[in-house]
DNA sequence: ATAATTGCAAAAGCTTTGCATGGCC
DNA sequence: GGCCATGCAAAGCTTTTGCAATTAT
């Protein structure tokens, strides 16, 4: 992805263009895994080696808080981050540590309406991420 | 829950059965709001002043590594433990930091058979999680 | 008896914070 | 120019670890 199309994507966030919130938001767009923060350091040490760690922890809540990037849930110690910002699920393999993006409209729809006719008692619904827990059959960490 | 049964618990699970252990697992089971680590500390402290930070978590990787305990992931820093063992979802509240159990079996079913017909490409499901985000309509905390 | 568990304290992550410097608009 | 973002280093939290002393079986 392009450095223009990148700022862009600042730009519409109201966010101020710096050369570090670019090669963050590259970095999680180009680290499809779910990068964790430092994950994403050490991707953008390589063309960027001054940049300090809690800028990177700045930005990352900075993006979090625009909605540009969501947290990712797991079981172990780091957060996870994640730059699609569509409606979509996660495939947990407890084997490596990947985590996989699943989008199912039709699946979504149906919960919507399961839940529209289903109520929860005391609990008003405003999203439903189902996590799906599993194994990979291939072995590649993409 | 009476010492009994508790200890019968960890009987049942093949672990040693000692005061620290009971008062872990007694403690999970009060404090129902999914506790944290700390939670489980302080709420141990009363009529425990001298148990260790150590030996509790030693004691919970125990519980876990037994299925006795699950791990509930949050978005937040610290891990929480649930005692719940029969398959469930969690209803996450955004505002308090509650989190309830949800079961539905009825909706299990439909989600196995679902992903019966419709498998996901090169991955094989284990276990389906909802997490059902939302806000309780009362604000008691339990 | 012996093998596992506990307590303690230190250390190891990951993440946050404060403040002076520097950069964007 | 003014304000916001960055770099740096220190500190905060949660969790883990190692080891000697203690306890359960």
């Amino acid at each position: 992805m392009k450095a223009d199309s990148i700022s862009k994507i600042l730009k519409d966030s109201a966010l101020r263009i710096t050369p570090q919130r670019i090669a963050v938001l590259e970095a999680i767009l180009m680290l499809n895994n779910h990068p964790t923060a430092d994950n994403i350091i050490q991707y953008i040490k390589n063309a960027y080696p001054n940049i300090a760690i809690g800028t990177v922890y700045k930005i990352l809540d900075n993006f979090v808080s625009k909605g540009l990037v969501n947290k990712v849930k797991t079981d172990s110690d780091s957060m996870r981050y994640d730059a699609v910002t569509e409606k979509h699920h996660h495939l947990y393999c407890y084997e490596s540590d990947r985590i996989e993006d699943y989008f199912n409209e039709e699946l979504d729809q149906y919960l919507n309406n399961y839940f529209i006719k289903r109520k929860i008692y005391n609990f008003k619904i405003e999203d439903i991420k189902l996590q799906i827990i599993g194994k990979f059959s291939d072995n590649t960490n993409k």
